[in-house]
DNA sequence: CCAATACCTGAGTAATCTGCTCGGGATTAT
DNA sequence: ATAATCCCGAGCAGATTACTCAGGTATTGG
């Protein structure tokens, strides 16, 4: 029940881009020396987030990445699925379907992991860059 | 961000331990038919439910396993965290560890996590096996 | 122009985890 | 005794993770 460091340093790399929002585009090998990430491993990562439409490449000298939207509409959540896939603790509550269901307590414990998997989509869809970035020191 | 197999196995077989609660103990071989596990695998399961003090094994004939407290009192997230160690979604937040905390960004999403984590055992501790064995519909 | 910068792509790979299987030993009701 | 049952440790194939490697292709400062 635990996030892969795929999905962590998703997070933190474009919290990198939000903190620096207005200016140029950052080079990857800068986001990667500052957030100690290995750049051809955060090169894969961006390319799940540049298919989710959450960051735009600027390519040519000076390039580098900036946020495809204003740092206040992508959340936590957005950047997960980009990278990770459906946020769904187990294969059956990804979508609606009503059958593969024949066990009989299959579909009573799965009344608990909608409750869960809805729990932590609450949680990660509410929390912006925006929100983060403004994050000063809470305990 | 998913559940192992393991986790689901373990719920499902507590359900029915939970579901048959005052009558004798119930064969490890039983529970693998009613829920069709692999009775070896679930096996390995029930070691880790016995040394959390979730279950009871009954030996010798007409033997098996019984909650080792009334389903009141067992939660989902006992039975996880039995099976599956923590439940926190990034390392760091499993205790509380002041240090290990560098880089400049990993302490904020830091606080992301622990509030993931929250929301995630909120649903879990509350949540007992009795609760799941009176659920008789719920969409 | 042109070479440096940087994005983009696909394949490979070592280590770890998952989801089991196999074989045997200990305990107890009948 | 013996069959049923829990108990225990080792092994193992396949998937996943967290990368690396080797090359592209596009853009632009000088």
């Amino acid at each position: 029940m635990r996030l892969s460091t795929k999905g962590q340093y998703a997070v933190r790399a474009m919290l990198v881009l939000a903190m620096r929002q207005a200016e140029a585009p950052i080079a990857l090998r800068r986001i990667s020396e500052i957030e100690d990430i290995s750049a051809q491993y955060l090169e894969q990562i961006f390319v799940d987030l540049r298919k989710a439409k959450l960051v735009e490449g600027v390519r040519g000298a000076n390039g580098g990445y900036k946020l495809a939207r204003p740092a206040e509409e992508i959340t936590a959540g957005d950047i997960l699925r980009a990278v990770e896939g459906p946020i769904a603790p187990v294969e059956c509550v990804r979508h609606q379907d009503p059958e593969a269901c024949q066990r009989e307590n299959i579909c009573i414990v799965r009344g608990l992991w909608k409750r869960l998997r809805d729990s932590m989509s609450a949680v990660l869809d509410t929390t912006s860059l925006a929100d983060l970035a403004n994050t000063t020191e809470e305990v």
